[in-house]
DNA sequence: CGCTCGGTTGATGAATTTCAACAGTAGTGG
DNA sequence: CCACTACTGTTGAAATTCATCAACCGAGCG
């Protein structure tokens, strides 16, 4: 039950049962955090992972000032720090945002598992390469969108992340986030993220209150932030070639 | 020879001999392309990745009305879309900017060496993960610093980069880029990035003429732009425990 | 009740974009 | 050799977006 929903809908890379069961018994300790707490620092040499369960997490680099930049957003299903397991020290900080249950997985473990299940590696490497290519979309969203695009696209994303990790309907889902923090998502300033929310609603494409947000043609919030979910490489209806990942595989390709 | 630089200063993650001979007799072929080239479109599947001998090349999304915003810049000793091998299709365009020599290196071939070598897995991994640590580094860069700094921040990071590649003294290096790219890459218009130089070259930060850039003194244009390595995993002097990466190994750590 | 926190609003100013024009250099062909 | 073109860089002026500063509101809570 545990990593149930971790690279549930990612084409071509799904664990298998054996895998997700290894997995999860690697997990050697499960534990909820109170929000707002930094868990991890950059710097820090590193021997645990974490996968969480429930709530929302974040990472984010701070500058000189102390103001803040997240780099990333987790949701329940996500592997928030995989990439501490071959980089050993993180470039930067990981915070709870909410209450967050999470499951430790210590790295010497995932050396076992992929040392006995040498296919699943493959799987983990995509699982941190969606986590970048969601930085490139994060690269775009602040290098080429006005404010309101901005906002636009991260509550489009979101909404896809999470329909995929069936937390939302499509048009309604549950963020733990204040505006403050969508300012520092956004490179805004809380002020103008206020701005832009009252103006989303005035057009009718977002409300966000009390931790809900709502969505009433996401078609239309999505084209109004640029937001395409191609790069979240889920699975498509349209199916397509669904390539898996080669490696445990022969050549042949 | 052909990948010499690759990984070469990144803490306990450089190729062995063998590894690096393995990688380059996978080599399909080698090719020179012209500059301003798109070689790899979104979403196309792929079967080979494309390793930087010479040259640079970039990486960009651009948007519905065809401005670009790059998402990635690579120097020679690159690996530009190794994540291409996980992935099998991109979201973001791949292009030349100069003029460039490149290897071309077969997904299948690459499947091969990772079950020949195991160990070299990890090392493939981190690579891509030390493309991720600067994409977040970009998101830092746009969302929370002003024009001169996201340029200061830019140039400095190029010059270390550089400088691990044998490609800058620390003081001055060649960059093939025009003030359109330094704008697609700062999110910037052409107009502002002009004036940015100007600005930097007045406080005596940098020069950029005729593709070759100038840094008198680098610790004061890398505070300009808050600019502090770290990220870019290169051995330090300092030494410090260099973690290597794990899996091969016994579960020792 | 008084406090804190997150959200809201207004007024002002600074940073950046936009639009428009022009300069310098290199290449190209008559 | 000169005219012409193309490309990159440069500058000015006006418009716009966003940040900053400051105040206030409302809900929840001790």
């Amino acid at each position: 039950m545990i990593m149930e929903r971790f690279l549930r809908n990612n084409r071509g890379h799904a664990l298998t049962q054996e895998e997700r069961k290894a997995l999860e018994s690697a997990v050697s300790e499960i534990k909820t955090l109170a929000p707002r707490k930094t868990i991890v620092r950059a710097r820090e040499i590193l021997h645990q992972s974490t996968f969480l369960m429930e709530g929302t997490m974040s990472r984010y680099i701070d500058d000189t000032n102390g103001v803040r930049q997240l780099v990333a957003i987790h949701f329940a299903g996500d592997f928030v720090d995989l990439h501490a397991y071959p980089l050993g020290i993180l470039d930067h900080d990981v915070a709870t945002t909410t209450e967050a249950t999470v499951a430790i997985i210590p790295h010497a473990a995932l050396g076992k598992i992929i040392r006995d299940l040498p296919q699943i590696a493959p799987k983990l490497w995509f699982a941190t390469l969606i986590d970048a290519a969601i930085h490139r979309a994060w690269l775009f969203r602040l290098g080429r969108l006005d404010a309101v695009g901005r906002v636009a696209h991260f509550l489009s994303e979101t909404n896809a992340r999470l329909m995929s990790a069936g937390l939302s309907n499509g048009h309604r889902y549950a963020l733990g986030l204040r505006q403050t923090d969508l300012a520092e998502i956004c490179g805004l300033t809380t002020v103008h993220v206020n701005r832009v929310m009252r103006k989303l609603r005035e057009d009718g494409l977002c409300e966000f209150r009390s931790s809900w947000v709502d969505i009433p043609e996401p078609a239309r919030l999505a084209a109004r932030g640029q937001f395409d979910p191609h790069y979240l490489y889920f699975v498509d209806e349209r199916g397509g070639s669904q390539r898996t990942c080669p490696w445990g595989r022969e050549p042949a390709d």
